[in-house]
DNA sequence: TTGTAAGCGTTATCAA
DNA sequence: TTGATAACGCTTACAA
């Protein structure tokens, strides 16, 4: 320590008040008279009070620390989403203790252990590594984002609104058949809605669909030589029809949108693609790739308002620990962008 | 709380030892005997203990926090710069409190109050906001990225270098003229040098060049517009010239390609184009962006050196705490992707 | 409206 | 090798 700190006690003695009062005056300063008041706060800037949270925290139990595991932030989902969850500092007033997980049971269930031992009142999971069971045993309020949530609460997007509306979309730009082409995504995961979303909006619309599930890799060129072979086969199997393609995300489709790019100069007339979250891939484009946005700033919100009121709820009296887990679902934005325009020279 | 916790009173009167000894187990167990080891080991396993750093924090006066002050997460550079600080836990074992700030010097002079009053031992700031001199004046470890830095130890990528590489490798691809497009970066910014490498390397090869300094907006689409006048300017000017772009980062490099793409159906042979800091849109775009890369992951792992090495210090009987700020430099390294390949058939 | 005193759960300093 | 005891800097009854 350079120059040792400034103290509750070093202020009430300066003051002539007792520590508690200068306590009170942070805490409840409509208790002390105005004058009391402005002498404390003269006091601080005289001798350049900093407070000391730490001990704060260890007398009251109250930490204002909220732990964050992520998969990555190398995705911009999950950054962005990170992004708008520690803008809500500003409402409030929560701190975050942030990790990134790499898909290590072990190392994630450290990370929590150390969270743990900071006293963190909740946590937000977005990595998928820990069964929700496992989190809710730990028995601090918990919110999950677009994960397996079985036990915990959760914030999604709709899903299967998404896929509804992607699929739609592309009915309606006088496709001949519809594709979509996705991993494949387990069902208790909330992305699985995608698929049920294009299947059900397929059957509805009475249209030609094809489902493609399969194994794309782990990364963006295992991603691009797998779609590329996805497109190929697409191409001589529906030859002279207009194929609707609803990839499962923007990266797929970008691939898929620069593989016709490189081949034809230009988006052929007999192609409309859409992909999914929004990416800043799917503006970027050579060509605005239409997308099912996922909001975002709404999620991140609305985790921080359940993970909230979970928190404030312990520090009653009684606290009411009882109760199902709550599940809220965000509505995605449709972007209909130029690979879903209908042909203007038919 | 739902159940009270296991402090080390509980474990001590289990054993019959001493809180110290308990206090010992964890920090010096070899000063105990094999035997009681096992007989405390024992305990906590019993009786379920969690280790409380906040106590230890508080008695200590060693948090294990950094805080971190960056700008945004949306631009991948960051998000990915603090990825990689983020995993130097598995290395150092200091936890991260994270900030975003908005380029709003009261916020984020209140979010170092806050990291402060949590007595963080450590400060990594790539945020522009604040004057090195300020951040300088708070008396702890600091280390900037890649922003002016004259009063703080600073790890940056050597820009200059980049620059270099850059304009190089456009020169060998035999062009006609070079360019580079910018925005008026200050002189004090790391990122200058990339305007300097292109000015110098330009002269010493003895190359006709235009350096294109101006605003290009905020958004995406204030770049896409002002970028595609630019470019446009550029096709007119030098018609039936070899044209080598060097453009100050990746976005701006894909959307001058892809320009080019939606005007040609291909990059025409007259330009060769290359970006800076190996985004994922460079390898991502409809042709495969040249592009120099920052080494991300050096420059995180350096930067936790050096504070490391200052928290260190700090913690010593006679800290030595003179001394220059240290300021480091990583090399970048060059991607020759597509859009810098000489034409096979000339 | 203010003060006293007992915590909060560790670590650190002595002494044994 | 172990134990008593005093910090660490604040909050929180309870009293005044």
């Amino acid at each position: 320590m350079p120059q040792k700190k400034v103290t509750f006690d070093d202020i009430a003695k300066y003051t002539n008040f007792s520590k508690t009062t200068i306590s009170r005056y942070f805490n409840n300063p409509d208790s002390l008279t105005l004058k009391n008041q402005e002498i404390i706060a003269q006091a601080l800037i005289d001798l350049d009070y900093k407070e000391n949270k730490v001990a704060k925290i260890l007398a009251s139990g109250k930490t204002e620390f909220i732990g964050i595991i992520v998969p990555n932030l190398y995705l911009h989902y999950y950054s962005e989403i990170l992004n708008q969850i520690l803008a809500s500092y500003e409402r409030f007033g929560y701190k975050f203790l942030v990790f990134a997980g790499n898909a290590n049971e072990t190392v994630e269930r450290q990370y929590i252990q150390e969270l743990l031992a900071y006293n963190i009142e909740g946590m937000i999971v977005l990595s998928h590594t820990i069964p929700s069971r496992e989190l809710a045993s730990y028995n601090i309020p918990i919110v999950t984002i677009e994960r397996e949530d079985q036990y915990t609460c959760s914030v999604n997007t709709d899903n299967y609104m998404g896929g509804v509306q992607a699929t739609s979309l592309l009915y309606k730009t006088n496709c001949d058949v519809l594709v979509h082409i996705n991993v494949n995504v387990p069902e208790s995961i909330p992305a699985y809605g995608r698929i049920q979303g294009f299947l059900d909006t397929c059957k509805e619309c009475n249209i030609p669909y094809e489902l493609l599930l399969k194994d794309l890799g782990n990364t963006y060129e295992e991603n691009r030589k797998a779609l590329e072979k996805v497109a190929h086969y697409l191409d001589c199997k529906y030859i002279g029809k207009r194929k609707g393609i609803f990839l499962a995300n923007d990266t797929y489709a970008n691939i898929f949108l620069n593989y016709l790019i490189r081949l034809h100069g230009s988006l052929p007339d007999d192609y409309r693609i859409i992909g999914f979250d929004n990416s800043p891939i799917s503006s970027e484009a050579v060509i605005p790739t239409s997308t099912v946005g996922q909001q975002i700033d709404k999620i991140a919100d609305m985790a921080m308002e359940i993970l909230v009121a979970q928190m404030n709820e312990r520090k009653k009296r009684k606290p009411n620990l009882s109760g199902e887990p709550i599940h809220k679902v965000i509505t995605p934005v449709l972007f209909n962008r130029k690979t879903t325009c209908v042909s203007e020279t038919v």
